[in-house]
DNA sequence: CATAAAATTGAGCGAGCGCTCGATTTTTTT
DNA sequence: AAAAAAATCGAGCGCTCGCTCAATTTTATG
């Protein structure tokens, strides 16, 4: 996996190397799962088959699809609790009662999406390819990237995890803290390997891990600001690397290419 | 203003300055205004002396104290669009007629906790002491600590803005917005300044006064976190202080005193 | 092509919502 | 202490919500 580009942003006296961190952002991801509103609606599916009663698996994944779709541009644009079942229906064009065979409470629907967007964070993020993941820089660089590139390939997905996690069912609320402690913990991780191996010098690693996140989700969750001053999702990954790099003290010869 | 403590966290050998620091966090604000409840609600009952219909000012402030000290409490639990007016009346014994002497609608009532808001942060954050503003290094340091005194003394309301801004009326989301981004901006001069002084060094001081802002939200939107970890106001302004001067490559005589 | 099974429909239910307004109590003025 | 003004009350209005289920249409089977 990540093939042909090889060494994974760390290039000795490279300059410019935007057309490969694009595409390289995308095979980051390419192996790790089918992020299509399909791929992530079959998912769904799979980890809902006691709740979800319709039976035939593409007439269930094209609806589950058609549903989804709605709810997260309805709910992103005016927040979950204000859009109604009876707005979903006719927007998605699946009528009340069909709706419920799908989900039983309008409560379970939430969680499905909150669960396919954690799901999918963690599974992304806890396999880094080996080669990467030997390097404590090159592994947190990677992890930036890839979560750019992940909250990118899934936006309305975590733009509606972010908006509506807070406000919702205990189950909701602790399943978003453990997932975000999950993602800190990956981090934390290549961050104290560094620490101890001397790649980075950092007085508390466990705090540099717990800022990271933060600074990630402005990507997806400020979005119209960063998109109106011409910032992309690469170049943005590259700008969170130089600053934590620099804010963990990483040694020079692995600093980054600049922008 | 800030008198006795002297010079903002930047004392060439020192060592534990725990306590100084306390007691400047809170001279910090001291003299920028009333921070407790009924100073707050007075501050609202000036901005909207033509909606709100009851007429002598400290029976209006007394009860509006009570009324939005109940709405922080319910809407930070369950979310502002789950608390139905009844609930409020109910937890705050103001009748339901009682609550519309003090508001016309739900969302006006929204509308004035978001504006008192955005009023002291900006009040706050634009007045800092002469003698700190003049360098930018100290002015960037008491930018933090008091963005996080600040929070700190309105815990509530900054969670409350926090959780509800995004998903409601337009005029709010435009508000919510703009403070956003006077506070940037207020970050922005201080590095940008300290960027042609030499006192940095830093590609891009707007991306870097940008990542500020979610750093030091962080600090009341995960507070259960922060608790749970032992971590003080005073010891996450300092880590933040530390993190970020190290990112904008501050000048090393100008370094915080270690935790 | 008949029949069983699966999928879909939408009017209707009870509940709770934001909000109003005439009646009532409290406070101030004379 | 009476009258006027200010503040407070809460039952009730119209409406929309999440959700259900008997009836119907669509699809698969022998």
């Amino acid at each position: 996996m990540d093939g042909i580009e090889g060494r994974h942003g760390y290039r000795p006296g490279g300059r410019s190397r935007y057309g490969e961190r694009r595409v390289k952002m995308k095979a980051a991801l390419a192996d790790k799962g089918d992020f299509s509103m399909e791929g992530l609606c079959r998912s769904i599916l799979e980890r809902h088959r006691d709740t979800i009663r319709v039976r035939k698996p593409h007439i269930a994944v094209a609806k589950l699809a058609r549903i989804i779709e709605t709810i997260l541009t309805l709910s992103n644009r005016q927040g979950f609790h204000a859009t109604s079942l009876r707005e979903i229906s006719a927007a998605s064009g699946v009528s009340m009662g069909g709706l419920y065979s799908y989900f039983d409470s309008k409560d379970t629907l939430l969680l499905m999406i909150l669960g396919q967007v954690s799901a999918a964070t963690t599974s992304v993020l806890e396999n880094a390819p080996e080669d990467v993941a030997i390097d404590p820089v090159l592994h947190l660089r990677w992890l930036i990237e890839t979560h750019v590139a992940l909250t990118e390939a899934m936006l309305p997905w975590f733009v509606f995890a972010f908006l509506e996690a807070k406000s919702f069912p205990p189950a909701g609320r602790r399943a978003a803290v453990e997932s975000e402690e999950a993602t800190e913990a990956i981090f934390r991780g290549a961050i104290e390997r560094g620490a101890r191996q001397g790649c980075f010098s950092v007085e508390d690693p466990a705090f540099a891990a717990a800022l990271l996140k933060p600074l990630l989700q402005d990507w997806y969750v400020k979005r119209a600001k960063w998109r109106r001053r011409g910032i992309t999702a690469d170049g943005y990954a590259t700008r969170v690397q130089t600053f934590v790099e620099k804010a963990l003290g990483a040694r020079a010869d692995h600093s980054p290419v600049a922008i």
